[in-house]
RNA sequence: GGUCCCAUCGUCUAGCGGUUAGGACGCCGGCCUCUCACGUCGGUAACGCGGGUUCAAUUCCCGCUGGGAUCGCCA
């Protein structure tokens, strides 16, 4: 399959052009075929400098770039690969010009001299009538226009544009097999669409027959609001003697809208739930970027949109959970006909597994990129220390296990403690939420104690049999079961012990494997962390001073 | 309004005439457990409505309702 994605530079990457591409390029790699970028860029009065770098950087960073087409060269700067280049529209006027002189030849075509307020006058009229608008039948004026007329207006210099001319006879029906949505009918086109714009660029419509015939595009993938367009691109293709590519219409991403309405009369508030397309104005998740932000990584994005594609591709992951998402087999005729509901919390859920799935230096790699952005101070630290770093991201990792990072703001709580920069800052505040089942007085005892018996190479059993110990020691259970047939028995039991440590070590009360965490930290670290705790509470230069009251260091 | 598309748990969906309507996310509860997380077990929750066809409809057909797309010298 010949497969491409034709974006127009708008200066923005929707979420949905990601979706389309992905579709279109899997399809082609699948078939050991070829996907290629063609520039959209006919409509010259909205060109946005810079445009281009936005459509050809996301894909790449979304690893979605094309075998040919619009490529960014070894330099940086933009090059046009490929056998049919150019690929950028614009720069293929003289091509569609001379096969709309062909079309007036044949008499397929012809020029049009109306202007845009006559046009508006012809559509507020046929709104009037009821009357199908467009220029079409009777409304056509220049259709049937008469060499006399046509010699005269090019004479004054009038601008025009080439339009099509739609057959004489308007009935009958066209059909195509559409790959994701089947058989469709609708009506033969009746309207004299226009092929070239005064400027002598092509529309849309005309550019893609032209172009996708002489690319040698053999599936034409693209988003279902192009589906009303079929009866004029499949009549454009037969006027040009082109035999017409297969055609796919996905469906769009939609969000919900939910709209309450307050009945005048009852007074009642009524809420209508009605889905529509991701809006570039109104909904920021349109917008690709907001998904780097948020911090999900750009496998993470794509899973979840193979997953809207697929929905057989959740099963094949769980089934094979090391390979590269490149490895399922996308169908298209898998596509479900309707549109998705954007789903930010199973985005996450998809975004967790991905990066689970990372090893040290992949979450490390990627996790500082967005860092560099998001989260600066932080990604100075990692980048200060990126062994110590890596050894605090190899923790529980890889293997899935540690599930703890679902989007890369989670970083700074889960990788934060790791720092002294941080954990000072922390300390200084004195924002240690230590267990309330040991009192203040006794925290200094128990650290001693624990710091005492730690012996690094111990392995972590050994570990949490010593804290076990020192638990029973001074009446806490170092057994849960015992602790939970009789609580009344002991002050509290082995957890809250070693989340003191925990709390004191880290500031924080939620970490993994405390054996790890120590062992990555390393005996110096972990001793100079608990001093400060290992005086009395409330009298930190006089070790000598009476004992605090309860709760007054915390 | 014309044309076209769509319709199963809240969400993504499986289903392709006979199923206790399955899975995933979310949510709730149990278990596991040094915390969190993971894992695990269980629970919650759906075929829009009305006609047909058929021995039998979630499944096929028609209508309705609802939602969407499109009707430009924009793509």
């Amino acid at each position: 399959m010949v497969t491409r994605y034709a974006p127009s530079p708008t200066g923005f990457m929707h979420i949905g052009g990601i979706f389309v591409s992905l579709i279109n390029k899997r399809l082609a790699v699948q078939s050991k075929g070829a996907f290629y970028l063609r520039l959209e860029d006919t409509d010259v009065k909205r060109a946005i400098p810079g445009a281009l770098d936005t459509i050809v950087d996301a894909m790449a960073r979304y690893g979605l770039d094309p075998d040919e087409g619009v490529l960014r060269g070894p330099d940086g700067s933009f090059i046009q690969q490929g056998p049919y280049a150019p690929y950028v529209q614009t720069e293929r006027a003289a091509i569609y010009r001379d096969y709309a002189i062909e079309l007036i030849r044949r008499g397929l075509a012809y020029p049009c001299f109306c202007t845009v307020e006559e046009l508006d006058a012809i559509r507020v009229e046929q709104t009037a009538l009821k009357a199908k608008t467009g220029y079409h039948g009777r409304w056509a004026k220049w259709r049937d226009a008469s060499l006399a007329s046509v010699e005269e207006a090019l004479g004054r210099g009038l601008p025009f544009v080439m339009r099509l001319r739609a057959p004489d006879d308007p009935s009958g029906r066209i059909e195509w097999k559409d790959g994701v949505k089947g058989t469709i009918s609708m009506p033969v086109n009746d309207v004299d669409h226009v092929l070239l714009k005064s400027d002598g660029i092509p529309t849309y419509h005309f550019a893609h027959a032209v172009d996708d015939h002489l690319m040698r595009t053999t599936h034409v993938i693209r988003g279902d609001e192009w589906m009303s367009s079929m009866p004029f691109h499949l009549q454009l293709f037969r006027y040009l003697g082109f035999k017409p590519p297969s055609y796919a219409h996905v469906p769009p991403i939609q969000k919900l809208d939910r709209v309450e309405e307050k009945d005048a009369e009852t007074g009642e508030t009524k809420t209508t739930d009605s889905r529509r397309k991701l809006s570039k104005r109104h909904d920021p998740e349109a917008n690709v970027d907001y998904y780097f932000e948020a911090g999900v990584p750009e496998a993470g994005t794509i899973e979840y949109l193979l997953n809207i594609a697929n929905s057989a591709f959740e099963d094949w992951r769980r089934g094979s959970p090391q390979k590269p998402y490149t490895d399922f087999p996308l169908k298209l005729n898998k596509l479900a006909a309707g549109g998705a509901l954007s789903d930010l919390v199973k985005l996450s859920n998809v975004s967790q597994g991905v990066i689970a799935r990372m090893n040290a230096e992949e979450v490390y790699g990627n996790g500082l990129r967005w860092a560099k952005r998001f989260d600066p101070e932080l990604a100075a630290l990692m980048e200060q220390h990126p062994d110590y770093t890596r050894r605090a991201l190899h923790i529980e990792r890889p293997g899935a296990k540690n599930k703890r990072i679902v989007t890369w703001p989670d970083l700074r709580p889960q990788l934060g403690y790791f720092y002294d920069e941080l954990y000072d800052a922390l300390a200084t505040a004195g924002n240690f939420d230590f267990p309330e089942a040991i009192p203040a007085a006794e925290r200094p005892v128990l650290l001693q104690q624990l710091l005492d018996t730690y012996d690094p190479a111990a392995g972590k059993d050994a570990w949490f049999d010593r804290i076990r110990e020192v638990s029973n020691q001074h009446g806490y259970a170092g057994d849960m079961k015992l602790h939970k047939a009789n609580p009344a028995a002991y002050k509290g039991h082995v957890g809250d012990v070693s989340q003191l440590l925990r709390v004191a070590l880290c500031g924080t009360k939620n970490t993994p494997d405390l054996h790890e965490v120590m062992a990555v930290m390393g005996i110096d670290r972990v001793r100079t962390r608990l001093s400060r705790f290992l005086t009395a509470p409330s009298a930190p230069p006089a070790p000598s001073a009476p004992p605090a009251q309860p709760g007054a260091a915390t």
